[in-house]
DNA sequence: CAGTGAGCGAGCTTCCGCTTGACTT
């Protein structure tokens, strides 16, 4: 029996390629890659050549017992893991985990999982490409150099469990950078002038081409127009065209499937996998939107014979970055004629990748542009009006977007025109848009930072670090000034306009704030926009052989652990940002604001003083460690306060604690977010009581004489003894469950799992 | 979740990129 074992990284690949290659052939797959540098500790000999030490991670161990198995009973290994450099280092380390030789096993690679594509790849075998996997290694080992040693430097000099990396941080700083853009945004105002213009029985909008900077020109013009003469001096038609968008990467899946379905990345993702894995569609961690030959081929026949000839127009394409490695094709359809799929958030992602597909082969549309232009005798201004009218559809057929025709009324010119009302509105500017989830993504990727499959992963790890918060903003109300003219005589007004609303933003933290400072001043090259690029240029000299990796990472790595060892001077007042707010008066005491290790707070007394532990505080809502002033201050070491007491006589006092501001009743907490512990009334206190107990009365559903309860659980309902919790099953109510059963339930269920919460004084 | 924060010091934390489950009590 000679068998030929294929490898592959994903076991739906496997599947598909499996039917391609016949029976003579296995394919498996390694599930990503196999070995890795062991997570504890930094396992680089920076001393040796950076010798790395790898190991077969834990998860992987039963897959590299299977695939060596598998191997020893073949007669051929041929080693298809993606062509890229990760793909390259996958082929090695296989080698070495199932004792190949990686100078003559067979190694094959494709970009599409078509046939001919591999049958083709099976004729033409090569070796692994040593280069490539060296740049594989000096990006892995890097990666681990900064991660490990800028980490620690975080913990001693900002606080515990923090994190930083070549990615993360620059994504961190993107956000923190963006946010204080906004916060030191001045809105200036110009005025729009806008016109309803009088026809038999229609209206013509038209927009004046100048804006002015203030109210008075605006009326000055106004004013102008009273007894002016309007006349069509120019009409003017002009063709235009759209065309349709490239196909899908990941990133752009992830883009326009926020924008258009409100889906967040990781939401994405998730379905995309389903789809892949049912073979609906191809890979979608990619970053290349080319089209395989055969699939360009299926999506002509498909658009001439849906929509005729006219509908079709063949395209292209290739990726805009340089970063791009381009092992699979764009995201698509595997088959067209497949129009729905079963699952509804599936079906809505997969109808956008269809359209997408699709129209991308169509013919633009065409546009008929109408501009007429509008004078004013007595003045030098003119109006303008625009006009746009689809002549042709082309891809506007399937691609989903809405357009909206805009005709304007048949007019000559010379003509004349009387206007209707004529309105100048205050305009404000706006400050640049804070990221969101998909636009933090298009920004990485256009800095070359991050890869298709971490995109998802990174956006999760800088809000678990405590550096990001996806948040809803309100809105604040600005006073608006308008000024019309109808029937020749003005009139102003002001209105409110709601503004800075925002929703589902990345907002940053006191965290990111002090993390970024620190690092900027620290480790300005590290998280400088051109890091990535720059080393991604090393890379490329290592993958064509013209530098060796260890060389590579010695230049590297000389000024980089400099910084790490300079670092270390840097006191902790600085780090921290200490501010001396003022003194109390009473106590004579320093008050400071800074960044303790639980985010930022006040501080009265000194800490040198060895007789006195200082008194501590949060910092009051909406100031910041610079922003706070000493009355402020003062006021938060008045807390906790007495609010009154419950209509059954118990004191309510308030406070602002770890999770914000609370009020507290005899040992209970209950958050009152968003209210103030200085202004809540007793009122106001009493009604968060009461709704508290109501919600308690409902968290328990019943609880036996042994102390075993049974409760509603955000997961559903449990039952719990104190120590051990077991899951009801769900054929089983909640409602009718004796002890004997919940005990039984509880003997079943494991024990609880050890939490990693901090020890108690 | 649970209402801290100095300092002392034990022992812990941490990176990016490639894959898919397991499944929360």
């Amino acid at each position: 029996m000679s068998k030929q074992l294929v490898i592959v990284e994903s076991p739906a690949k496997a599947k598909t390629i499996e039917k391609y290659l016949g029976s003579s052939y296995q394919v498996m797959s390694s599930f990503g890659h196999i070995r890795d540098l062991p997570k504890k500790h930094l396992n680089i000999d920076v001393n040796d050549n950076f010798k790395p030490t790898y190991e077969v991670s834990d998860d992987k161990k039963k897959v590299v017992s299977a695939l060596k198995k598998a191997a020893k009973e073949s007669e051929q290994v041929w080693l298809a893991s993606d062509e890229d450099r990760e793909g390259e280092a996958i082929a090695w380390h296989l080698c070495y985990a199932l004792g190949l030789d990686p100078k003559t096993t067979k190694r094959i690679v494709f970009h599409e999982i078509t046939k001919s594509a591999i049958t083709e790849a099976i004729k033409h075998p090569r070796v692994i490409d040593i280069n490539l996997v060296d740049a594989q290694q000096a990006r892995r080992i890097l990666d681990r150099l900064v991660g490990y040693e800028l980490s620690p430097v975080l913990w001693k000099k900002v606080r515990p469990q923090l994190s930083a990396g070549r990615v993360q941080s620059v994504a961190v700083r993107l956000i923190v950078e963006r946010e204080r853009e906004i916060n030191s945004f001045t809105p200036t105002s110009e005025y729009r002038v806008n016109a309803q213009f009088k026809l038999e029985d229609t209206q013509l909008p038209a927009e004046l081409n100048t804006r002015f900077k203030n109210l008075e020109e605006t009326k000055e013009f106004l004013e102008g127009c009273i007894g002016s003469k309007f006349t069509v001096s120019k009409i003017d038609d002009k063709p235009g065209k759209r065309t349709p968008g490239v196909p899908f990467t990941t990133s752009t899946l992830q883009q326009e499937a926020s924008r258009a379905l409100g889906f967040s990345v990781r939401q994405t993702m998730t379905l995309a996998q389903k789809l892949y894995e049912n073979g609906i569609i191809t890979y979608m961690r990619t970053d290349s939107p080319t089209l395989s030959e055969q699939s360009l081929g299926n999506i002509k026949d498909y658009v001439i014979n849906t929509f005729g000839q006219d509908y079709y127009h063949r395209r292209q394409f290739k990726s805009k970055h340089s970063s791009a490695q381009e092992a699979h094709e764009a995201i698509r359809p595997t088959d067209l004629s497949i129009d729905k799929v079963q699952d509804e958030g599936q079906n809505r992602l997969y109808n956008l990748i269809w359209r997408r597909t699709v129209a991308s082969q169509m013919a633009e549309a065409k546009l008929a542009k109408t501009e007429i232009t509008v004078t004013v005798d007595k003045r030098k201004e003119l109006f303008l009006a625009k006009g746009e009218v689809v002549i042709f559809d082309g891809f506007l057929k399937v691609s989903g977007r809405a357009t909206k025709d805009i005709l304007l009324p048949k007019l000559s010119e010379g003509q004349n025109l009387d206007y209707d009302q004529i309105i100048g509105r205050q305009n404000f500017s706006k400050p640049k848009p804070r990221y969101s989830e998909a636009s933090l993504v298009k920004k990485l990727e256009e800095l070359g930072i991050g890869r298709p499959s971490t995109y998802a992963p990174t956006i999760s790890t800088i809000q678990n670090r405590g550096y990001v918060e996806k948040t809803d903003l309100e809105g604040k109300e600005r006073p608006v000034e308008t000024i019309t003219l109808s029937n020749d005589s003005l009139s102003e007004t002001v209105e409110l306009e709601n503004y800075g609303q925002d929703k589902s933003k990345l907002l940053p933290t006191p965290t990111a704030d002090v993390t970024t400072d620190f690092l900027m001043k620290n480790f300005g090259s590290i998280v400088d926009y051109d890091f990535t690029a720059k080393a991604e240029k090393d890379f490329d000299l290592v993958a064509e052989g013209k530098e060796k990796w260890q060389a590579m990472l010695q230049k590297f790595y000389s000024d980089f652990h400099e910084l790490v060892i300079k670092s270390d001077s840097v006191t902790r007042e600085e780090s921290t940002q200490t501010r001396l707010v003022g003194k109390d008066p009473k106590s004579g005491e320093q008050i400071f604001a800074r960044y303790g290790r639980f985010g930022p707070m006040l501080q009265k007394g000194d800490a040198a003083d060895e007789d006195k532990k200082p008194a501590f505080a949060s910092l009051p809502k909406d100031t910041t460690i610079e922003s706070v002033t000493l009355e402020q201050a003062l006021e938060m070491f008045s807390l906790p306060r007495i609010v009154g007491k419950t209509d059954d006589g118990q004191e309510i006092t308030a406070n602002i604690g770890r999770f914000g501001p609370y009020i507290k009743i005899d040992k209970t907490f209950i958050s009152i977010k968003p209210l103030d512990p200085l202004s809540i009334t007793e009122a106001e206190a009493r009604t968060y009581y009461l709704e508290n107990k109501e919600k308690l009365s409902k968290k328990y559903i019943k609880e036996f004489d042994s102390g075993i309860k049974i409760v509603n659980g955000p997961y559903g309902p449990y039952v719990t003894d104190g120590k051990k919790n077991g899951k009801i099953p769900k054929d089983t109510d909640e409602n009718k469950l004796t002890e004997a059963e919940a005990k039984e339930i509880l003997a079943k269920a494991p024990a609880k799992k050890r939490s990693f919460r901090r020890k108690k004084k």
